[in-house]
RNA sequence: GCCCGGAUGGUGGAAUUGGUAGACACGCAGGACUUAAAAUCCUGUUCCCGUUGAGGGAGUGCGGGUUCGAUUCCCGCUCCGGGCACCA
């Protein structure tokens, strides 16, 4: 059949041709096949590692929004191997975690059996999106083929101390042999609170006082801390999990409790994280979170004498120079000194306060600032250098854990302590005269210092100074560098978790298990309530616990961040028994060049990560000092959240819904939302979205409860089927309204890629989540777009058919022309890659398919290339063209295209030409015209001659090959 | 409360180093093809005034500033998102 020529039946037909379900399937059968994306650690070719952020499998499986990052990632990894590189690109799963535990406490199903089922369901869906994982190296926390080496890197921590003078981690022994021969003296060592001891009284102690006196060395460590205490659900929760002093589950009283835990001294790495971040390819964003968590300050450490008692107070503060307006002293309710100091007259009412601050989470003490609560203890101390007596309060702003758990307050210059003075009616005391910074806040570090004595006179910059110098000339204290930064607490009271390789003996002293003897399995429990009395739930696997004669064995768990803070350096070598991977590999693959994943992880995995890395590199047993020299942060795919406004009273017994648009001015008083799954929603996502009666029927079938509900609307009533019309149309016009928020199971919003990828393929899901807009950003899914992209597609499968739709290219030379869309694509898919733009990269295909079309090419020298470039965005329908256009091997081992800049050099330059900054004209000249000439020719065009008629030229600003400006007045 | 981001047409977004604001798409409107629909192709689409295809004004959350020129830099706000140490 002769076929004439008009587009629209040829393109039928090459559209027909483009089926990605075949096509897809097929090649990802052959990589399979194939072992495409098997990567040996034994390769010529220079190392690249681009990991992501593994994934906890939850139940609810993946949305769209998870694939974000790992489609940007599996992209880089493509262009990098395509460049030559050997690309390592594993995945595996965060498999440890609570809600397997509390999907395990209700449903009596074990962890390990939904863990797996769930990380089934997520494999399946990672591998209809076509990765180019190498599934040989995957890592699963909860395996304890895994946690084996979990549980030997924490024994490492455990038989190691950091020493300061030498700025690493020493062993263990070595400390020991230290204190056997000369005590504390001349050791510099990171510890929980200074000690000194003769090399004699070390000789002297019993084991448990030695294995007490080590703890306040080691890099693990046990050690008292407070936690949020449950008494009803009999467990510990997380600041999260608290809502205004009661438990967000169940709404049971909370207090804070402390409890021993064992911690990691992730402080005594203090100054190298923060250090070395200026080494680090990571957003300065990212870096300013790391270092504002690290928090570190220069200031005084000053002793506070308590008048009657033998012992002082010890407080940090970076404004010594203030301290003459220190007058009075704070302290955490929490600090050991509390009962010692409260006197007889004051203890009812600081027991009464320390029973309101129990029931405080640390994040309501940070935030209600507005109001100051205390307590005076009744104690004195003495301000070392004005001698003056100053009342000692206990007040909630101040936090145990942060500096010394006791503050000096100044009122006059720091808002807190202000606040505080104002309320209880403190003495306050100007100590700074600002009068030459009339714009400086109460806490800015600037002015004359005033009643301070031997400071009077001074600027506060020298106050600081002479304070320091005077501070340590008496001997009341010392420079001191202090960090924000906590001990990282690492104990959990839970299940499902790495269990502790720690066996205690009858005195309690804690022993580390042999590394032959790990790892040590979690044993097998039906019951994974929490144990009573704050025990973790393994306390109740007794023969377990008991396992060892004279031993009982630790039945706390390690907390989540144990196994990912060193899962990247697993996937060089996974499966390795003799070690956590082996010196080649690790050798080989050095550290993760490109790290993706959410900001949500800023300062915890990504601290501990770095704290831990940085502890195997003082072993040395990797060979870097950071994990992650490149990060990129992948912003959160949301959703559109659909709900209806439902009266919270009812109407005869009704229930009843109520049009967006009818509720009020305070809708929230009167009614609550009631979530809407999005299908039902007409024009969802919009100011205009609503529901139909059609809407409101589908409605009623999914939430039968409803089935009787009154909806109002401004048209009219609907209840019962029956619709009774307000004015003369028919029909509901129900307002519901529009959210974007998460996207989640609880708002009916979550939209699963398999659906997706079934219906436009998964080279058109990868595209389309990458053309949604930048990676780091976060933005609302809206499946609406999604035909743009799929056109796109088919327009470039289009490109390689005739006019009957067979596959045809050519070998005729490309034209100057088609040389130049070819170039000008390869350019900028190269330098969007390159900073990870993937977004501009897809609409540069569009717009070289568009001209490619348009110009009617389908020369193979051309095609060829772009089918390469394409090849990391649309690995599946590149590999089918690669293979018709007659190659033998995978697409993705073949050479990504150079970029020639010969094509893309013009003859001449369209300038726009702008009188006083707006433009007016467009010209072209000569692409090596001269400055003057350009000048010259920009003043002569007739456009231009209008605005300048009658007026002074004032100026003349010519940018080559970028604009003319001409500045009139 | 503290720390870190973000805000550009009806929508997602582009503008890489201070130099043509709105690329590329979606949607919408009109047209071609079709018995019709789908699919496809073509044209238009920031807003306002004006109009023959003239021309002009405003415009990147809000208010100021620097500059010949600001989405981009500075100061002050508003709203939204993330984190704040046991969610992962």
């Amino acid at each position: 059949m002769q076929i004439h020529y008009f587009r629209p039946f040829e393109k039928l037909l090459a559209y027909m041709d483009y089926r990605p379900r075949d096509i897809e399937k097929k090649w990802r059968q052959y990589w399979v096949e194939n072992d495409t994306y098997k990567v040996s650690n034994d390769s010529d070719k220079p190392k690249f590692y681009v990991l992501d952020m593994f994934p906890y499998p939850s139940g609810a499986g993946l949305h769209v929004g998870h694939p974000l990052g790992y489609i940007a990632s599996d992209i880089f990894a493509r262009y990098k191997r395509l460049c030559g590189y050997n690309v390592l690109h594993p995945m595996g799963y965060d498999a440890f975690g609570l809600p397997a535990e509390q999907y395990a406490i209700q449903t009596g199903v074990h962890p390990a059996v939904s863990t797996n089922e769930n990380i089934a369901r997520y494999r399946e869906q990672l591998d209809n999106i076509g990765f180019s994982f190498d599934w040989s190296r995957e890592v699963k926390t909860c395996d304890p083929e895994y946690y084996k080496w979990t549980q030997w890197i924490f024994l490492e921590l455990f038989e190691h101390w950091y020493d300061n003078a030498q700025q690493k981690a020493r062993p263990i022994k070595e400390l020991v042999a230290h204190l056997e021969a000369n005590g504390t003296e001349g050791l510099e060592a990171a510890q929980s609170e200074p000690i000194s001891l003769s090399a004699k009284a070390w000789k002297e102690m019993s084991a448990k006082e030695k294995d007490s006196t080590l703890m306040n060395y080691r890099l693990a460590y046990r050690k008292t801390t407070f936690v949020n205490w449950c008494e009803e659900l009999g467990t510990v929760l997380a600041n999260d999990e608290v809502k205004d002093g009661v438990s967000e589950r169940g709404g049971f009283p909370v207090e804070r409790k402390p409890m021993l835990q064992w911690s990691l001294r992730i402080t005594a790495y203090a100054e190298r994280l923060l250090r070395s971040l200026d080494t680090l390819e990571w957003s300065e964003a990212m870096k300013k979170m790391q270092s504002n968590w690290i928090g570190r300050s220069e200031g005084a450490q000053v002793f506070f004498p308590i008048q009657g008692h033998n012992e002082s107070i010890e407080i940090f503060t970076t404004r010594p120079d203030t301290i003459f307006g220190a007058t009075f002293m704070v302290l955490a309710p929490e600090h050991d000194l509390v009962d010692e100091l409260t006197t007889p007259e004051q203890r009812a009412e600081v027991d009464k306060y320390l029973e309101y601050v129990k029931s405080r989470s640390e994040r309501d003490r940070m935030a209600d600032v507005k109001e100051a609560t205390g307590v005076f203890t009744g104690a004195y101390a003495t301000n070392p250098l004005t001698e003056q007596l100053v009342p000692i309060w206990l007040g909630e702003y101040v936090l145990k854990d942060y500096g010394t758990g006791a503050i000096m307050a100044v009122p006059s210059d720091d808002e807190r302590d202000h606040r505080f003075a104002t309320k209880f009616g403190i003495e306050i005391i100007d100590v700074i005269d600002k009068s030459d910074y009339p714009d400086a806040g109460r806490e800015d570090k600037v002015g004359k210092m005033i009643n301070s004595g031997f400071l009077n006179g001074m600027e506060v910059k020298d106050a600081i100074e002479k304070t320091l110098q005077e501070v340590e000339k008496r001997g009341i204290g010392s420079r001191q560098v202090n960090y924000r930064l906590r001990d990282a607490i690492y104990s959990r009271q839970r299940y499902w978790g790495e269990p502790f390789p720690i066996m205690y003996d009858a005195d309690g002293v804690a022993h580390g298990m042999d590394v032959k003897d790990l790892p040590l399995e979690l044993p097998d429990l039906a019951d994974f309530k929490p144990a009573s009395g704050g025990k973790s739930p393994l306390a109740r696997a007794e023969d377990w616990v008991y396992a060892v004669d004279g031993y009982t064995r630790e039945t706390d768990t390690m907390p989540g961040f144990a196994g990912s803070s060193w899962y990247f350096l697993r996937y060089m070598d996974a499966g390795n028994p003799e070690a956590f991977a082996s010196r080649e590999a690790v050798n080989y693959w050095q550290d993760v060049d490109l790290y993706v994943g959410g900001t949500e992880h800023a300062v915890g995995h990504l601290m501990y990560s770095r704290f831990w890395h940085k502890f195997l590199f003082d072993k040395g047993l990797v060979p870097t000092d950071e994990p992650f020299r490149k990060l990129i942060n992948q912003g959160m795919i949301q959703g559109v959240i659909e709900s209806m406004y439902m009266q919270k009273e009812k109407v005869n017994g009704y229930n009843r819904f109520v049009c967006a648009g009818l509720v009020g001015e305070e809708p929230d008083k009167d009614f609550v939302k009631i979530p809407v799954h999005v299908d039902f929603v007409q024009d969802y996502g919009s100011n205009a979205s609503h529901m139909d009666t059609e809407s409101i029927k589908k409605f009623m079938d999914w939430r039968p409860e409803f089935q009787h509900a009154i909806f109002e609307c401004g048209n009219g009533i609907y209840q019962d089927g029956t619709f009774k019309s307000k004015k003369e149309v028919d029909g509901s016009h129900l307002m519901t309204v529009s959210e974007v928020g998460k996207m989640s199971k609880r708002y009916f919003n979550v939209v699963n890629p398999d659906d997706v990828v079934e219906r436009y393929g998964a080279d058109c899901f990868r595209m389309y989540e990458m053309f949604l807009g930048p990676v780091e950003q976060a933005k609302p899914w809206d499946t609406k777009g999604i035909d743009g992209v799929s056109k796109f597609l088919r327009k470039f499968w289009g490109l390689f058919l005739d006019q009957e739709g067979n596959f045809h290219v050519s070998d005729a030379e490309a034209t100057k022309d088609e040389q130049k869309i070819l170039h000008t694509c390869i350019k900028k898919i190269r330098e969007d890659i390159e900073r990870f733009s993937f977004n501009t990269c897809v609409s540069g295909f569009m717009v070289a398919t568009n001209d490619l079309q348009k110009a009617r090419c389908n020369k193979r020298s051309i095609l060829e290339q772009l089918v390469v470039l394409l090849a990391p965005f649309a690995p599946h329908m590149t590999e089918e063209l690669w293979h018709k256009l007659g190659h033998e091997g995978s697409v993705h081992d073949a050479a990504f295209p150079e970029f020639e800049p010969k094509w893309l050099i013009e003859d001449s330059i369209a300038y726009p030409i702008s009188i006083n900054g707006k433009k007016r004209a467009l010209a072209e000249f000569p692409a090596d015209a001269s400055k003057d000439d350009l000048e010259k020719a920009a003043l002569e065009l007739e456009d231009i001659q209008k605005w300048i008629e009658g007026k002074t030229i004032r100026k003349v600003i010519v940018v080559p090959k970028r604009m003319i400006n001409i500045v009139v007045g």
